[in-house]
DNA sequence: TCTCTAAGCGGACACTATGTCCAGTTAACC
DNA sequence: GGTTAACTGGACATAGTGTCCGCTTAGAGA
Protein backbone atom coordinates (compact mmCIF):
# COMPACT_ATOMS: atom_id res chain seq x y z
CA UNK A 1 0.00 0.00 0.00
CA UNK A 2 1.18 3.73 -0.77
CA UNK A 3 2.40 5.37 1.99
CA UNK A 4 1.12 8.69 2.14
CA UNK A 5 3.66 11.22 1.27
CA UNK A 6 3.42 8.89 -2.89
CA UNK A 7 0.11 9.58 -2.29
CA UNK A 8 0.23 13.55 -2.12
CA UNK A 9 3.13 13.62 -4.81
CA UNK A 10 0.88 11.07 -7.54
CA UNK A 11 -2.45 13.57 -7.07
CA UNK A 12 0.32 16.76 -7.13
CA UNK A 13 1.60 15.30 -10.29
CA UNK A 14 -1.66 14.66 -11.81
CA UNK A 15 -2.85 18.12 -11.07
CA UNK A 16 -0.25 19.72 -12.41
CA UNK A 17 0.25 17.70 -15.36
CA UNK A 18 -3.68 17.95 -16.47
CA UNK A 19 -3.06 22.21 -15.95
CA UNK A 20 -0.49 21.82 -18.12
CA UNK A 21 -1.85 19.27 -20.63
CA UNK A 22 -4.53 21.86 -20.74
CA UNK A 23 -2.86 24.96 -21.53
CA UNK A 24 -0.65 23.82 -24.17
CA UNK A 25 0.32 21.01 -27.01
CA UNK A 26 1.32 18.13 -25.02
CA UNK A 27 4.50 17.64 -27.14
CA UNK A 28 5.36 20.69 -25.99
CA UNK A 29 5.14 19.70 -22.34
CA UNK A 30 8.32 18.15 -21.17
CA UNK A 31 8.71 16.11 -17.71
CA UNK A 32 10.57 18.61 -16.16
CA UNK A 33 8.06 21.12 -16.56
CA UNK A 34 5.77 18.48 -14.83
CA UNK A 35 8.24 17.42 -12.30
CA UNK A 36 8.47 21.27 -11.39
CA UNK A 37 4.82 22.11 -11.81
CA UNK A 38 4.43 19.58 -9.44
CA UNK A 39 6.98 20.00 -6.79
CA UNK A 40 8.66 17.03 -6.95
CA UNK A 41 12.10 16.16 -8.66
CA UNK A 42 12.52 14.46 -11.60
CA UNK A 43 13.18 11.02 -10.00
CA UNK A 44 10.40 11.20 -8.19
CA UNK A 45 8.54 11.50 -11.09
CA UNK A 46 9.94 9.04 -13.26
CA UNK A 47 8.99 6.67 -10.44
CA UNK A 48 5.50 6.42 -11.68
CA UNK A 49 5.33 7.43 -14.64
CA UNK A 50 7.93 6.54 -17.48
CA UNK A 51 6.54 8.89 -19.51
CA UNK A 52 4.26 11.69 -20.63
CA UNK A 53 2.20 9.23 -22.29
CA UNK A 54 1.26 7.20 -19.12
CA UNK A 55 0.29 10.38 -17.11
CA UNK A 56 -1.85 11.22 -20.07
CA UNK A 57 -3.40 7.48 -20.06
CA UNK A 58 -4.29 7.88 -15.99
CA UNK A 59 -5.61 11.09 -16.48
CA UNK A 60 -8.08 9.51 -19.29
CA UNK A 61 -8.44 6.37 -17.39
CA UNK A 62 -11.56 7.65 -15.63
CA UNK A 63 -13.06 9.23 -18.12
CA UNK A 64 -12.46 5.88 -20.51
CA UNK A 65 -13.34 3.47 -17.99
CA UNK A 66 -17.20 5.23 -17.79
CA UNK A 67 -17.93 4.91 -21.17
CA UNK A 68 -16.85 1.55 -21.30
CA UNK A 69 -19.05 0.83 -18.48
CA UNK A 70 -22.11 2.17 -20.51
CA UNK A 71 -21.11 0.61 -23.28
CA UNK A 72 -21.33 -2.72 -21.66
CA UNK A 73 -24.14 -2.21 -19.54
CA UNK A 74 -26.00 1.29 -20.15
CA UNK A 75 -29.26 1.90 -21.59
CA UNK A 76 -29.40 1.19 -25.33
CA UNK A 77 -28.66 2.77 -28.04
CA UNK A 78 -25.34 3.08 -26.52
CA UNK A 79 -25.32 -0.25 -24.33
CA UNK A 80 -27.09 -3.69 -25.00
CA UNK A 81 -30.66 -3.56 -26.60
CA UNK A 82 -31.03 -1.51 -29.85
CA UNK A 83 -29.44 -2.63 -33.65
CA UNK A 84 -25.84 -2.89 -34.46
CA UNK A 85 -26.10 0.25 -36.29
CA UNK A 86 -27.77 2.45 -33.92
CA UNK A 87 -25.45 1.45 -31.44
CA UNK A 88 -22.27 1.92 -33.49
CA UNK A 89 -23.75 5.66 -34.15
CA UNK A 90 -24.55 6.58 -30.21
CA UNK A 91 -20.90 4.64 -29.83
CA UNK A 92 -19.44 7.48 -32.34
CA UNK A 93 -21.63 10.11 -30.64
CA UNK A 94 -20.25 9.53 -27.51
CA UNK A 95 -16.67 9.01 -28.83
CA UNK A 96 -16.87 12.62 -30.23
CA UNK A 97 -18.03 13.64 -27.29
CA UNK A 98 -15.06 11.94 -25.14
CA UNK A 99 -12.85 13.82 -28.03
CA UNK A 100 -14.28 16.99 -27.82
CA UNK A 101 -13.73 17.13 -24.26
CA UNK A 102 -10.33 15.42 -24.21
CA UNK A 103 -8.60 15.98 -26.89
CA UNK A 104 -5.13 17.23 -25.63
CA UNK A 105 -5.29 14.39 -23.24
CA UNK A 106 -6.15 11.63 -26.02
CA UNK A 107 -2.93 13.71 -27.93
CA UNK A 108 -0.52 13.21 -25.51
CA UNK A 109 -1.52 9.74 -24.62
CA UNK A 110 -1.60 8.70 -28.15
CA UNK A 111 1.32 9.09 -30.21
CA UNK A 112 1.27 8.05 -33.65
CA UNK A 113 1.38 4.23 -33.33
CA UNK A 114 1.37 3.94 -29.68
CA UNK A 115 -2.70 4.51 -30.36
CA UNK A 116 -2.99 0.89 -31.10
CA UNK A 117 -1.22 -0.45 -27.73
CA UNK A 118 -3.22 1.40 -25.65
CA UNK A 119 -5.61 -0.59 -23.56
CA UNK A 120 -8.37 1.86 -24.55
CA UNK A 121 -8.00 0.74 -28.49
CA UNK A 122 -8.35 -2.72 -27.80
CA UNK A 123 -11.38 -2.30 -26.06
CA UNK A 124 -12.79 0.04 -28.56
CA UNK A 125 -12.09 -2.71 -31.56
CA UNK A 126 -14.09 -5.05 -29.56
CA UNK A 127 -16.95 -3.08 -29.27
CA UNK A 128 -17.13 -2.29 -32.45
CA UNK A 129 -16.17 -5.69 -33.78
CA UNK A 130 -19.25 -7.28 -31.74
CA UNK A 131 -21.38 -4.91 -33.41
CA UNK A 132 -19.78 -5.76 -36.70
CA UNK A 133 -20.56 -9.34 -35.85
CA UNK A 134 -23.85 -8.91 -34.51
CA UNK A 135 -25.32 -7.32 -37.91
CA UNK A 136 -23.93 -10.10 -39.89
CA UNK A 137 -21.11 -7.90 -41.75
CA UNK A 138 -18.83 -10.77 -43.54
CA UNK A 139 -15.36 -10.54 -42.84
CA UNK A 140 -15.30 -7.97 -39.78
CA UNK A 141 -11.51 -7.59 -38.66
CA UNK A 142 -10.53 -5.64 -41.80
CA UNK A 143 -13.48 -2.94 -41.37
CA UNK A 144 -13.00 -2.63 -37.84
CA UNK A 145 -9.85 -0.17 -37.98
CA UNK A 146 -11.06 1.96 -40.83
CA UNK A 147 -13.72 2.41 -38.56
CA UNK A 148 -12.13 3.35 -35.63
CA UNK A 149 -9.20 5.45 -37.57
CA UNK A 150 -11.94 8.70 -38.12
CA UNK A 151 -11.29 9.00 -34.43
CA UNK A 152 -7.71 9.27 -34.24
CA UNK A 153 -6.90 12.42 -31.84
CA UNK A 154 -5.21 13.98 -34.87
CA UNK A 155 -8.07 13.33 -37.55
CA UNK A 156 -10.25 15.01 -34.56
CA UNK A 157 -8.31 17.86 -33.94
CA UNK A 158 -7.90 18.37 -37.41
CA UNK A 159 -11.64 18.60 -38.45
CA UNK A 160 -12.09 20.61 -35.10
CA UNK A 161 -8.80 23.26 -35.05
CA UNK A 162 -8.11 23.38 -38.95
CA UNK A 163 -11.33 23.20 -40.97
CA UNK A 164 -13.62 24.30 -38.05
CA UNK A 165 -15.94 21.76 -37.85
CA UNK A 166 -18.32 21.62 -35.34
CA UNK A 167 -18.58 18.18 -33.14
CA UNK A 168 -22.19 18.30 -34.80
CA UNK A 169 -21.08 18.25 -38.05
CA UNK A 170 -18.44 15.43 -37.21
CA UNK A 171 -21.11 13.21 -35.68
CA UNK A 172 -23.33 13.22 -38.20
CA UNK A 173 -20.30 12.33 -40.50
CA UNK A 174 -19.61 9.39 -38.30
CA UNK A 175 -23.56 8.43 -38.71
CA UNK A 176 -23.01 8.04 -41.91
CA UNK A 177 -20.14 5.80 -42.11
CA UNK A 178 -22.91 2.89 -39.91
CA UNK A 179 -24.34 2.58 -43.56
CA UNK A 180 -21.43 -0.22 -44.36
CA UNK A 181 -23.23 -2.73 -41.69
CA UNK B 1 20.97 26.60 -60.78
CA UNK B 2 22.80 23.56 -58.86
CA UNK B 3 26.38 23.56 -57.98
CA UNK B 4 27.60 20.17 -59.22
CA UNK B 5 29.52 19.34 -56.01
CA UNK B 6 25.86 19.96 -54.22
CA UNK B 7 23.74 18.11 -56.71
CA UNK B 8 26.63 15.11 -56.01
CA UNK B 9 25.66 15.46 -51.91
CA UNK B 10 21.64 15.36 -52.71
CA UNK B 11 22.34 12.21 -54.68
CA UNK B 12 24.53 10.91 -51.97
CA UNK B 13 21.75 12.26 -48.96
CA UNK B 14 18.81 11.08 -51.01
CA UNK B 15 19.98 7.07 -51.41
CA UNK B 16 21.78 7.20 -48.15
CA UNK B 17 18.55 7.95 -46.52
CA UNK B 18 16.49 5.67 -48.44
CA UNK B 19 18.60 2.59 -47.32
CA UNK B 20 18.49 3.43 -43.74
CA UNK B 21 14.51 4.60 -43.98
CA UNK B 22 14.71 0.71 -45.46
CA UNK B 23 16.04 -1.02 -42.58
CA UNK B 24 14.86 0.25 -39.62
CA UNK B 25 11.84 2.47 -37.89
CA UNK B 26 12.12 6.39 -39.76
CA UNK B 27 12.06 7.86 -35.85
CA UNK B 28 15.01 5.24 -35.19
CA UNK B 29 16.77 7.27 -37.85
CA UNK B 30 18.77 10.09 -36.71
CA UNK B 31 19.86 12.60 -39.00
CA UNK B 32 23.58 12.25 -37.84
CA UNK B 33 23.37 8.82 -39.37
CA UNK B 34 22.02 10.07 -42.70
CA UNK B 35 24.97 12.81 -43.25
CA UNK B 36 27.41 9.77 -42.06
CA UNK B 37 26.50 7.12 -44.09
CA UNK B 38 25.80 9.71 -47.16
CA UNK B 39 29.62 10.99 -46.30
CA UNK B 40 28.51 14.24 -45.69
CA UNK B 41 28.70 17.04 -42.97
CA UNK B 42 25.48 17.87 -40.63
CA UNK B 43 25.62 21.63 -41.73
CA UNK B 44 25.35 20.41 -45.67
CA UNK B 45 22.31 18.26 -44.67
CA UNK B 46 20.93 20.74 -42.75
CA UNK B 47 21.63 23.20 -45.79
CA UNK B 48 18.71 21.21 -47.63
CA UNK B 49 16.03 19.22 -44.87
CA UNK B 50 15.31 20.81 -42.19
CA UNK B 51 14.51 17.30 -40.78
CA UNK B 52 13.81 13.67 -41.52
CA UNK B 53 10.87 14.18 -43.23
CA UNK B 54 11.46 16.66 -45.69
CA UNK B 55 14.10 13.99 -46.85
CA UNK B 56 11.03 10.75 -46.56
CA UNK B 57 8.86 13.72 -48.78
CA UNK B 58 11.51 14.12 -51.43
CA UNK B 59 11.95 10.25 -51.56
CA UNK B 60 7.96 9.97 -51.80
CA UNK B 61 7.25 12.42 -54.44
CA UNK B 62 7.98 10.80 -56.98
CA UNK B 63 5.28 8.06 -56.62
CA UNK B 64 3.23 10.35 -55.18
CA UNK B 65 2.94 12.54 -58.28
CA UNK B 66 2.48 9.70 -60.56
CA UNK B 67 -0.70 8.45 -58.97
CA UNK B 68 -1.77 12.04 -59.26
CA UNK B 69 -1.08 11.90 -62.76
CA UNK B 70 -2.91 8.91 -63.18
CA UNK B 71 -5.91 10.41 -60.95
CA UNK B 72 -6.52 13.53 -63.15
CA UNK B 73 -6.16 11.98 -66.37
CA UNK B 74 -4.78 8.51 -66.10
CA UNK B 75 -7.70 5.78 -67.51
CA UNK B 76 -10.87 4.79 -65.37
CA UNK B 77 -11.80 3.87 -63.44
CA UNK B 78 -9.15 5.43 -61.85
CA UNK B 79 -8.96 8.63 -63.89
CA UNK B 80 -11.97 10.63 -65.32
CA UNK B 81 -14.99 8.70 -66.98
CA UNK B 82 -16.15 5.95 -64.42
CA UNK B 83 -18.63 6.54 -61.63
CA UNK B 84 -17.77 7.87 -58.05
CA UNK B 85 -18.23 5.34 -56.29
CA UNK B 86 -15.46 3.04 -58.46
CA UNK B 87 -13.08 5.47 -58.61
CA UNK B 88 -13.19 6.07 -54.61
CA UNK B 89 -12.38 1.62 -55.02
CA UNK B 90 -9.98 2.60 -57.19
CA UNK B 91 -8.23 5.09 -55.24
CA UNK B 92 -8.12 3.25 -51.98
CA UNK B 93 -6.55 0.03 -54.14
CA UNK B 94 -3.73 2.62 -55.71
CA UNK B 95 -3.66 4.09 -52.43
CA UNK B 96 -2.61 0.48 -50.45
CA UNK B 97 0.11 -0.42 -53.02
CA UNK B 98 1.81 2.52 -52.65
CA UNK B 99 1.47 2.49 -48.35
CA UNK B 100 2.86 -1.26 -49.35
CA UNK B 101 5.50 -0.26 -51.28
CA UNK B 102 7.04 2.30 -49.16
CA UNK B 103 4.64 2.85 -45.77
CA UNK B 104 8.37 3.25 -43.79
CA UNK B 105 8.60 6.38 -45.87
CA UNK B 106 5.23 7.52 -45.22
CA UNK B 107 5.57 6.64 -41.74
CA UNK B 108 8.98 9.24 -41.69
CA UNK B 109 7.16 11.72 -43.49
CA UNK B 110 3.83 11.89 -41.62
CA UNK B 111 3.94 11.59 -37.99
CA UNK B 112 0.76 12.75 -36.53
CA UNK B 113 -0.61 15.51 -37.39
CA UNK B 114 2.16 16.59 -39.94
CA UNK B 115 0.34 14.15 -42.26
CA UNK B 116 -2.45 16.84 -42.64
CA UNK B 117 0.19 19.77 -43.34
CA UNK B 118 1.85 17.67 -46.60
CA UNK B 119 0.59 19.46 -49.81
CA UNK B 120 0.09 14.80 -51.17
CA UNK B 121 -3.04 15.22 -48.24
CA UNK B 122 -4.29 18.29 -49.53
CA UNK B 123 -4.37 16.32 -52.62
CA UNK B 124 -6.13 13.52 -51.71
CA UNK B 125 -8.48 15.22 -49.71
CA UNK B 126 -9.46 17.33 -52.81
CA UNK B 127 -9.48 14.49 -55.18
CA UNK B 128 -11.36 12.85 -52.50
CA UNK B 129 -13.79 15.51 -52.02
CA UNK B 130 -14.63 16.06 -55.53
CA UNK B 131 -15.89 12.44 -55.76
CA UNK B 132 -17.95 12.79 -52.89
CA UNK B 133 -19.67 15.94 -54.54
CA UNK B 134 -19.69 14.08 -57.85
CA UNK B 135 -21.64 11.39 -56.23
CA UNK B 136 -24.44 13.93 -55.04
CA UNK B 137 -23.28 13.20 -51.01
CA UNK B 138 -24.95 16.11 -49.15
CA UNK B 139 -22.33 18.09 -46.89
CA UNK B 140 -18.80 16.21 -48.10
CA UNK B 141 -16.91 18.04 -46.30
CA UNK B 142 -16.91 16.42 -42.95
CA UNK B 143 -17.03 12.90 -44.18
CA UNK B 144 -14.07 13.41 -46.33
CA UNK B 145 -11.36 13.14 -43.98
CA UNK B 146 -13.11 10.11 -42.23
CA UNK B 147 -12.54 8.50 -45.55
CA UNK B 148 -9.05 9.43 -45.61
CA UNK B 149 -8.32 8.86 -42.32
CA UNK B 150 -7.60 4.36 -43.21
CA UNK B 151 -5.09 5.43 -45.03
CA UNK B 152 -3.05 6.90 -42.18
CA UNK B 153 0.24 5.12 -42.27
CA UNK B 154 0.04 3.93 -38.85
CA UNK B 155 -3.58 2.29 -39.40
CA UNK B 156 -2.18 0.63 -42.27
CA UNK B 157 0.87 -0.95 -40.80
CA UNK B 158 -1.16 -1.91 -37.58
CA UNK B 159 -3.45 -3.90 -39.82
CA UNK B 160 -0.60 -5.26 -41.69
CA UNK B 161 2.12 -6.33 -39.56
CA UNK B 162 0.26 -6.58 -36.06
CA UNK B 163 -2.77 -8.00 -37.40
CA UNK B 164 -1.49 -10.17 -40.32
CA UNK B 165 -4.02 -8.59 -43.08
CA UNK B 166 -2.76 -8.97 -46.62
CA UNK B 167 -3.12 -6.04 -48.63
CA UNK B 168 -5.97 -7.53 -50.97
CA UNK B 169 -8.20 -7.89 -47.26
CA UNK B 170 -7.57 -4.50 -46.83
CA UNK B 171 -8.25 -3.08 -50.14
CA UNK B 172 -11.76 -5.38 -49.89
CA UNK B 173 -12.67 -3.77 -46.39
CA UNK B 174 -11.73 -0.24 -48.16
CA UNK B 175 -14.00 -0.69 -50.63
CA UNK B 176 -16.93 -1.58 -48.72
CA UNK B 177 -16.57 1.95 -47.40
CA UNK B 178 -17.14 3.27 -50.32
CA UNK B 179 -21.13 1.96 -49.94
CA UNK B 180 -21.78 5.76 -47.81
CA UNK B 181 -21.07 7.55 -51.16
C1' DT C 1 7.19 7.26 22.64
C1' DC C 2 11.26 5.62 20.55
C1' DT C 3 13.66 2.86 17.11
C1' DC C 4 14.30 0.86 12.89
C1' DT C 5 13.93 0.12 8.09
C1' DA C 6 12.23 0.04 3.68
C1' DA C 7 9.94 3.05 0.69
C1' DG C 8 10.22 7.36 -1.13
C1' DC C 9 12.65 11.57 -2.60
C1' DG C 10 15.17 14.79 -5.60
C1' DG C 11 18.91 16.74 -7.82
C1' DA C 12 23.27 15.78 -10.12
C1' DC C 13 24.97 13.35 -13.99
C1' DA C 14 25.74 11.07 -18.35
C1' DC C 15 23.91 10.68 -22.73
C1' DT C 16 21.64 11.57 -27.12
C1' DA C 17 19.78 14.32 -30.59
C1' DT C 18 18.85 18.77 -32.50
C1' DG C 19 19.87 22.83 -35.01
C1' DT C 20 23.22 26.79 -35.76
C1' DC C 21 27.33 29.00 -37.03
C1' DC C 22 31.37 30.28 -39.36
C1' DA C 23 36.02 29.76 -41.17
C1' DG C 24 37.80 27.37 -44.85
C1' DT C 25 37.05 25.37 -49.58
C1' DT C 26 35.75 25.00 -54.32
C1' DA C 27 32.84 25.22 -58.56
C1' DA C 28 31.95 27.97 -62.24
C1' DC C 29 31.77 32.26 -64.63
C1' DC C 30 34.60 35.84 -66.65
C1' DG D 1 44.09 32.53 -63.62
C1' DG D 2 41.27 35.55 -60.68
C1' DT D 3 37.09 36.49 -58.31
C1' DT D 4 33.11 35.52 -55.90
C1' DA D 5 29.31 33.50 -54.12
C1' DA D 6 27.68 29.12 -53.02
C1' DC D 7 28.82 25.16 -50.60
C1' DT D 8 31.04 22.35 -46.96
C1' DG D 9 31.68 20.12 -42.46
C1' DG D 10 32.70 19.85 -37.88
C1' DA D 11 32.59 22.37 -33.52
C1' DC D 12 29.35 24.28 -30.41
C1' DA D 13 25.34 25.59 -27.76
C1' DT D 14 21.01 23.90 -26.32
C1' DA D 15 17.42 20.95 -24.73
C1' DG D 16 15.31 16.89 -23.23
C1' DT D 17 15.70 12.10 -21.52
C1' DG D 18 16.38 8.65 -18.19
C1' DT D 19 19.35 6.82 -14.34
C1' DC D 20 21.64 6.67 -10.11
C1' DC D 21 22.47 7.06 -5.33
C1' DG D 22 23.00 9.36 -0.85
C1' DC D 23 19.63 11.49 2.13
C1' DT D 24 14.98 11.73 4.29
C1' DT D 25 10.86 10.22 6.36
C1' DA D 26 6.48 7.58 7.07
C1' DG D 27 4.76 4.29 9.73
C1' DA D 28 4.97 -0.37 11.95
C1' DG D 29 6.49 -2.72 16.02
C1' DA D 30 8.51 -2.81 20.68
Amino acid sequence: MERADAARNRARILEAAAALFAARPPHEVTMDDIAKAAGVGRGTLYRRYPDRASIAVALLDEHERELQERLLRGDPPLGPGAPPAERLAAFYAAMVRLLEDHVHLVLGSEVGRTRFETGAYGFWRAHVRSLLVAAGTPRPDALVDPLLAPLAPEVYSYQRSDLGLTPEQITEALTRLTRVL
